[in-house]
DNA sequence: TTTATTTCTAAACAATCGTTTAGTTATTTG
DNA sequence: CAAATAACTAAACGATTGTTTAGAAATAAA
């Protein structure tokens, strides 16, 4: 029929997510990404429609990203131990060679906060319920605890991970450890 | 000499403060400053030389704002129990009428985090020294610890504020409460 | 009241933003 | 090879960004 697109589209969107990822959606323009992914402007609006479009993969991606980690914590079984793993997997993702400090959801759901956006408001208060469900998930194993301490953990729990993304961009290893240990003394 | 200014410097930075305290330094716009501060962009210029140097301000005032609960907390003698009620002190902050959610300070510390900006870097990272140091004071209060807990302790608490901060914005009040008994339960 | 000085209004500034478009190049298919 | 089609390049788009400026309005001091 005609020419072949000479680009990838799953590997220009993650370029564009770390550059997402390192500068948040308003600091990053389209020069910049026309840069970082290497192809014109013209391909980026004809393979994903707008600047936001290109943002939407790039969350995808980094989902993508981060689902082995979420599907090995969703199928553990040994409660809380799971969610203290889950928190070092977390910060393990950080440490990663060509990945950026903090999490890109975390980045998002601050930048996106004060702002009314139903996409992304949608995409990041059901990716809050999910972790917070699965906290509960795992809390109910011990079945020791009665309802409303496992939702107050579970809610704390949530909290906790927004502070160890915060941690991850400006603390040491050690720190972050110390962080997650005492996070965990007594749940 | 000549003719007065028709406003007060204080009171326009004063309405600048609570704009970027709700869309933060990138998402609020000159035009968005005119129409809130209520003057022109010139008296706006003259007065605080430019965009940067009205949000400079801003932090300044923020500060002031919250300056009467920080010397509270600075004064006070029950160690831990004081941390607990700056935390509670925070909280309340942003209950008050007029007010905008979440916390000025750790949203510019989120936004400008992956940005190289000596002015806002110092201004930051001065800030967190500065509440971390008062941490640690408080909690040397309590003569039984040794200094490896008190540092562990007071590098959780300062990243626990962060998601406190978090919380702010979009929890409940019950909810964050919660999130601070537990945070201090093993402290 | 006149003069000097400052603040005000309102328009324009260059630069950059996200986005579109016209025209060229490449590749597939008949 | 020729025709059709899609992807490329590069320039321009209008809108908005932060910033500046020319001129009118106001006020203090002479």
């Amino acid at each position: 029929m005609a020419r072949k697109k000479q680009y990838i589209e799953s590997e220009v969107i993650d370029k564009a997510m770390l550059l997402f990822w390192r500068n948040g959606y308003e600091n990053t323009s389209m020069q910049m990404l026309e840069k970082e992914m290497g192809i014109n402007k013209f391909s980026i609006y004809s393979s994903f429609g707008n600047k936001y479009g290109v943002f939407l993969e790039s969350l995808k991606s980094y989902k993508a990203k981060t689902k082995t980690m979420f599907d090995t914590f969703k199928e553990a079984s040994n409660g809380v131990e799971d969610i203290k793993q889950f928190f070092y997997d977390s910060a393990k993702i950080c440490e990663q060679e060509g990945n950026e400090k903090g999490c890109l959801l975390t980045n998002t759901y601050n930048e996106f906060s004060g702002i009314e956006d139903a996409l992304i408001n949608e995409e990041m208060t059901s990716f809050m319920e999910g972790v917070k469900n699965l906290f509960i998930e795992k809390l109910k194993m011990d079945t020791s605890k009665d309802e409303e301490t496992i939702l107050k953990q579970a809610n704390f729990l949530v909290l906790a991970k927004h502070g160890l993304a915060a941690a991850t961009r400006v603390n040491t290893q050690k720190e972050i450890e110390d962080y997650i240990e005492m996070t965990f003394m007594n749940i």
